[in-house]
DNA sequence: GCAGAAATGTGATAAGGTAACATATCCGTG
DNA sequence: CACGGATATGTTACCTTATCACATTTCTGC
């Protein structure tokens, strides 16, 4: 199937613009076998969370939406990034507050994020040994895990070298 | 040293009063240990956090420390918090919003939270592998972790046994 | 074509969080 | 003790984030 690409991520030097449209491409097909509709308004907004590798706020997300001539209330932007969270087309990053596209629509996996704090990238790692020792902590404890949440605040390979000199 | 009291988390039945005692007095010594004033509010938002195992929104800490003669607006509260939070004595839980008390105060360690979606119930279990596992993930993206969220939610074992049914 | 379901537009409002500045308290020093 | 800087508190105002409720439209299966 659809192999991962583990080299592309945010803090690799890479073609985003093919990045982007990669993984816009897969969104559409996830939608279209799940059998939901992305709509224009939802494809849009997922368009402008994949502009860049970073999170945005639901009412950025609603201006852009806005000047593109869609509705310019809240409710507009938070149903269609709802929508986009609940089909795994985006991801919510809590500590910002705001949402981050996905960058593996379909594929099966915990989403760890990685949040540089000086640049505002935003890597989704995968991380399968961290939600397993998440579920072993929380087995111990007769905790049933249902979702998780895993954000690290920190420094990006760029910044941290910029930082040392 | 003061040793960790392992079977005592949110999710045992246990002497709470005795708990959040105990607690308090080991947040009082790392305030005088670490030369930092635990004032009367301070102190006051403290006890309101601990006096369950669930996390609390700053207003509802705010309201509190209101009806006991301190202020009542939002500064009152957030400050209070944010000190608690600074000096290791209270956490921020991002899933909710909210705050909890710290349960392991001056014991180093990287807290993870196990949220009950059904009786809101919040444990910190101490899990030393998921941070190392997040370690490993960031190292190999070249991420410097500074700071970290693991959030669960899912069900306590109360709130699944009774749901099992 | 038509009925029900799904999606959107819009106004209103709740909930969470911060900036700024005045006042009071604490605490080391003379 | 007194005074001056640092720390903490009170209070006003405001900003950001998020949700509710309800009317209108668009889609889909029949
Ligand atoms: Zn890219
Ligand atoms: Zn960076
Ligand atoms: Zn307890
Ligand atoms: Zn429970």
């Amino acid at each position: 199937m659809a192999s991962p690409t583990p080299s592309a991520n945010a803090f690799t030097q890479h073609d985003h613009a093919h990045c982007a449209d990669t993984t816009l491409h897969k969104a559409e097909a996830v939608a279209a076998e799940k059998g939901v509709r992305l709509t224009p308004v939802r494809k849009r907004a997922l368009e402008i969370l994949l502009e860049e590798h970073r999170a945005m706020g639901a009412y950025e997300v609603l201006d852009r939406l806005a000047a593109d001539g869609f509705g310019n209330q809240p409710p507009v932007a938070y149903r269609a990034l709802e929508f986009l969270v609940e089909n795994g087309l985006a991801h919510r990053v809590r500590r910002l507050n705001a949402f981050a596209a996905c960058m593996r629509p379909g594929e099966e996996h915990a989403p760890v994020f990685l949040i540089c704090r000086d640049c505002g990238e935003v890597a989704e790692a995968g991380a399968d040994e961290v939600r397993q020792a998440l579920l072993g902590a929380a087995d111990r404890l007769g905790f049933h895990v249902e979702r998780a949440t895993v954000e690290a605040l920190g420094l990006c390979p760029k910044c941290y070298q910029e930082a040392a000199q």
